[in-house]
DNA sequence: CGCGGCCTTGATCGCACTCAATTCTAGTGG
DNA sequence: CCACTAGAATTGAGTGCGATCAAGGCCGCG
């Protein structure tokens, strides 16, 4: 059993008001008013890679809003096995089960520094039943989760190993630069499609090898996209 | 290209109020005022086996509440083959995620006889705008959507194809009588776990000849369990 | 009785797994 | 600056599981 380490630090007291990124996350329409219920603090805290921001099977009491990093949300299978269910990002929400359930479904560990907002579900009820917007919002949050974990169903666990290594680079493309992919270790994302490790780097070589992407780091992190045809329509 | 074969049979009006399943569903804890707020007809539908409900990229105006019968989520992928993300039995609702995009996400295929009721999205969006009552059985909805799409990539699309039909088995047991399952046609139990129909086909034969399971029919849909640690526990 | 649909079973093939060795990088300390 | 190390990625060889191709059986139905 590999042990649990859980590194943060707290970082302060949030100040949703002036957040940087408001306008992406759930609180983007409250207004004054909304703000004046919030009567639990809302803390800053930051994680380093690998550290668990809540487990399995714990008590869920708080909905995380992630500010900068990447998470990931790991299932862990009866053999032992962890399968990775979900990658989420800046601007995402994880464990909103916490409203629900009294523990969170899934392991959320950070994949390199995170840092999260986290947010006491009793704050969550209270301005739910105040501002019909914070409701909206929150429901096209669970719809967003519902429909990448379809899509991770349907895409990156189907076909062959090509397709799927394929599918895992197209989908952690860059937002902003499409031409850009920052995938993870071989061994996640094996996990992500139910693949072993060496038949991930087989096949993250392959796709070198034959000239649609091209390694921006010596690790086998960064690559550039060079043929997104190819990979999308890998037979 | 298979033809699209919509067969649908409208049975009247609703009564949500006397619903026989109410206190299964959304409508659950409405009160009188509540009702009086539905100014949209929700209409009884009847499928017949293999008739579609609704279909992925098609306009999405209604919400289904299932009464009676079992429906597949069905997603089609790049190269013509189709995915089965999720099974809905009684009680389920469908096309939740018409409440906030203008298409559905996946095809919604009846698996024998279904009843659904159909919900127009403005009745929805009116009710869940004075009550909160509502906005609580919605999310609880989503909820157990995401459990559901986490839970069918962890525990269906893992290990060997010997642990996936025993897992398909498992899941499909009656509510009531978990001694009794009926699965799908081994199409279909393919599509779920992404294996061939003759790989299921042989892998069911094996748990019957290994006398984990039972059949009670002559074409292989209805079995009794009479060890499920078994297929629980299989290496 | 013949037909079509689905399930079952058999034989063979190939892709991904397994086991194993090697290379590469970043980090550490002399 | 180089030696050493741990961790990760890569590459190779051989095996086995599930896919593929194919034939046959069973059930329901006209």
């Amino acid at each position: 059993m590999i042990p649990i380490h859980i590194e943060h630090a707290w970082k302060g007291t949030a100040d949703c008001r002036n957040c940087g990124i408001r306008d992406m996350v759930l609180f983007a329409d409250l207004n004054e008013s909304d703000f004046n219920l919030i009567h639990a603090p809302i803390d800053d805290i930051a994680f380093s890679n690998g550290a668990e921001l809540f487990g399995e099977g714990r008590q869920a009491g708080h909905v995380m809003t992630i500010r900068t990093g990447v998470v990931k949300l790991v299932r862990n299978v009866a053999d032992g096995r962890a399968r990775i269910v979900r990658i989420l990002k800046t601007g995402d929400v994880i464990g909103l089960e916490a409203l629900f359930s009294d523990v969170y479904d899934a392991d959320a560990i950070a994949l390199g520094d995170v840092s999260v907002c986290k947010i006491p579900v009793a704050v969550i009820k209270d301005l739910s039943a105040a501002s019909p917007r914070l409701h909206m919002r929150l429901m096209e949050r669970w719809h967003r989760a519902v429909k990448e974990a379809d899509d991770w169903l349907a895409t990156l666990n189907f076909g062959t190993a090509r397709q799927r290594v394929a599918n895992i680079i197209l989908k952690m493309r860059h937002p902003n630069d499409p031409t850009i992919a920052t995938i993870f270790s071989r061994e996640d994302m094996g996990s992500m499609s139910d693949l072993k490790l060496e038949t991930v780097s087989r096949e993250v070589s392959r796709w070198v090898k034959e000239g649609a992407i091209e390694p921006l780091d010596k690790i086998g992190r960064r690559y550039r996209i060079k043929d997104p045809e190819k990979l999308q329509n890998a037979e």
